[in-house]
Parts: structure tokens; sequence; C-alpha cells
DNA sequence: CTGATTGTTACAAAACGGTGACACACCCAT
DNA sequence: ATGGGTGTGTCACCGTTTTGTAACAATCAG
């Protein structure tokens, strides 16, 4: 498993870094930003797998950048944690509002901050919508019981070609290029090849054997799921 | 369609208040109570669609409430979500079993309780409560009587071997990776070896003898119970 | 036909999970 | 207090599976 990257937001330099290495010292990188601007442009650059935004911020606040993030496809899932300080409690309501996961209220200790974050991790990016599952005539996918089955059988995929198939049928129609699929399952912090795309995909057809050709091969882009 | 009431009861006012925005702004009607007696008596007046309940509240304790609403005919199919901390609590929610429909670690993010919230409503039948039971030929668990019985023979697990196999249980056929585990049996506040769930799944699959198998590893992701 | 793109195969390195051993903290009876 | 028994978390080791890459074959488009 590779490290997750946090990002910090906060203008007080002393915080900021007391944050910083708090958290670096628990074995994740760290980005850090000092305004607002600054943490919407590295936060949809680095795509951290979480934010730790102060609510008061020099320029763009923190709710502005809340807003803007919860705005954007692609970051919109990204989980937040907003620090506040004491007595700002409208403030701090309708960042909720706004999609933050979590608050914690200053003064606060480092280490409260890292249960929030290994808490707010472990359950993962809470997906909005139930249970997505693939089914068709004899062609069976199950995303939370991580299963797929065919005429009945159960086909047994590796982890990386489930994540895959799941990122091929959550996109089902639409192509995706070689990048984009390292980036998703792979991670962006993956460097490689892309032509590893072109082996998993094979070993997935492979397994899906009758139901190979779902998995679509556009030329000179990249691949798609047939719905 | 009607808005549905919600009852918070949580001594924590900031906790409090924060649920019962979160919930509130998701378009439900939100009760509160501050303790238990309060609790049971809103309640009972109230009907709320759903309870939100604290395990630790000053006077009479979550575990209490719930226990008074099971009893009462016409409380008695209100579903409970209950909210607890340490690693004992979580022991007494799932050894107990006193009817909670669900419990969420803190801390938690107020999505994570609205995705439970709408969850259990959408199940609207009380009758597809999770069964506190697994039953089959030869096998045998009852997670009220903290009892296990393999071939009618009572077989000896521990409190950890126990919560372990009632989260399994509990989420029969879906893969849970090993930090939801942590989360879930240790609680969030334990600092360790995500390692450790395989030494204890591996003492509860010995103790298991012949259905061992029921517990299954999903290589790369994390374990799962067989339906 | 030809260059570019994708499919296929093989293989070594890395990752992963099972396992036994062990240290430590408890608890309880001696 | 003492000592054995129990429960628990960590570690190191090992066989197996998985995975990324390279090299080569096949296919496609122009």
């Amino acid at each position: 498993m590779s490290k997750s990257t946090i990002m910090v937001v906060e203008d007080d330099q002393d915080i900021l870094g007391l944050l910083a290495y708090t958290i670096r010292g628990a074995g994740f990188d760290v980005v850090t930003a000092a305004d607002g601007l600054e943490a919407l442009v590295q936060a949809r650059r680095r795509r951290p797998a979480l934010l730790v935004l102060d609510l008061m911020l020099p320029g763009m606040d923190g709710l502005e950048v809340c807003r803007e993030l919860k705005r954007g496809v692609e970051t919109a899932a990204m989980p937040i944690i907003m620090l506040t300080a004491r007595g700002e409690e409208i403030d701090r309501v309708v960042g909720l509002e706004l999609g933050a996961d979590d608050y914690v209220v200053k003064p606060f200790s480092p280490r409260e901050i890292l249960l929030r974050i290994r808490a707010i991790l472990r359950r993962g990016a809470p997906s909005e919508k139930p249970a997505p599952i693939w089914e068709e005539e004899g062609f069976h996918v199950d995303l939370e019981a991580h299963r797929v089955l065919i005429n009945g059988n159960p086909i047994e995929l590796t982890a990386t070609e489930f994540k895959l198939l799941a990122e091929l049928i959550r996109n089902r129609g639409k192509v995706q290029t070689r990048d984009q699929f390292l980036d998703k399952v792979w991670g962006y912090q993956f460097e490689g090849y892309a032509r590893t795309v072109d082996t998993h995909i094979r070993r997935l057809r492979q397994k899906l054997g009758p139901f190979a050709d779902r998995v679509e091969t556009v030329r000179g882009v990249g691949y798609r799921f047939r719905e």
C-alpha cells in the first residue's frame, strides 16, 4: 500500500509546521499551502487523499475552497477536515453543509488530528450510490462483495483486475485512456509504463471468457466497456 | 413523501449541534435530547422514524434507553443507530445486540451518519433488519447470547475473536478491509499494525474448525464471510 | 506496404497472506 | 507476592500469487 498524501492548508506558519511534522511523522506524504488559492491549485493538481483546511485564510477562505472543490467532479469526493477557532459555530456549520467531512476545534492536539485523519481514510470515500452492481444475463458484478459471476460461477480476479473492471463499468460507454486508468486504478503516484494497462486488460479479458468482448479497444485512445 | 423525523440523543453539545444541523440539512425533521431519560420520554411521544443514540449518556445510558424502547410495543420497531467511541463500548453493543440496527464509531463524519440513516430508512420494513443470528447445518452463532455452537458443541471464542466474527457476519457477503475491521472491532484509537487482523482471523478459523472456510480471504483487499 | 498500435507470452521481482514463535500484560488462585 | 494460565499484538519467515516489464507477434490504418 502506497503512502497517502495529506494536504494541509493553514496560514499560521507555526501551526502549519506542527501539523506537517505530525502528519508526516505518521507516515503520510504531506503537501502544504498557506492560502486559499494555492490550496485550490495544489488540491486539483496533486489530488491528495484528504485535506486539512483552516477556516480562516487570507484571500479566499476555507469555505470558498471547500465550495470550489465540491463543485469539481474530480475533487468532490475529497474528504475535508475543517479547522475552526472556538465561537465560530455558524461558520463551522456552514462549512459542513458544504461537504466537509469533519471538523476540529482549535486548540487541538496533533494526536487528535491524526486520529480523525486515520478514521476518515479507513472508511474510504463513502460512496453516495448504493452497491454499484453490473447485472446482465450470465454476467454479474458485485462491487461491494468484490465478486464476479459468469453463468453462475464465480471467477477469480486479482485486486488490480477487479479495480480495472470496476473502473471500466463505472464509466461504461466512455473511452478512457491508459493514463486515466493508471491514475484511477494504480494511483497518481504510479511511475510506470502505460502499456502495463494493456497487460491487465488482456488478463481481464481472458478471465471474462465469453464476455471478453465487453472490454473494447479504441485504437489510438484507450479502452471502453460496452453497454 | 412527508419528512421523516430523526431523533438525536447526545450529551456533547458540539456533536449534538453538528448532527442536528447535518441531518436537518438533508431534509429530515430533527428532535434532540441530551440525556437518557429525556430521550425515552421524547421518543415515546414523538415517535421518530429513527434514533441516533450515543452510548455514553448522563444518568441512563444508551443501552438502557435501547432496552426500554425495545420493551415497549409501540417503540420496539424503532430503528436505532448507536454511537460509540472506545473499544469496550463496541464490546457491549456487539455482544448484547439489544436491537440496535447499526453502530458508528467516533469520530465519524456527518456524511457517514447520513448514509446510514438513509440506508436504514430505505430498508423500510423492519423485518429486513440484519439477523442477529447465523444459522446453518451444524454451525450456529447467536450474537445476543454471545455463543457459538459447532455440531451442537459450544466453542470458546475470546472477546476479540467474537467481535471479529460478529462484524464478519453482520456484513456477510461484503468484503471489508483490515482497516475497517480495526475501526469497528478495535476502535478508532487503536494504533497498531493492520496485520494484527490476520492473526485473529487465523485464530478464529482455527476454532471454527470445519467451518473455517466461511471466512474467506480476498487477496489484496480483505476478508469476507461466505453466505 | 509500412509504421504505429495493440495483443501475447514469458519471466523475475515484489507483494501478499499464512503460520509459528514470542513477549507482554492481565487475571486469578495459590 | 508469586506463578501459571490466558489473551493479545508483533515479528520474521516462507511459499504462493501477483504484477510490471521487455521482447516479440499480430493487427490496423493510411
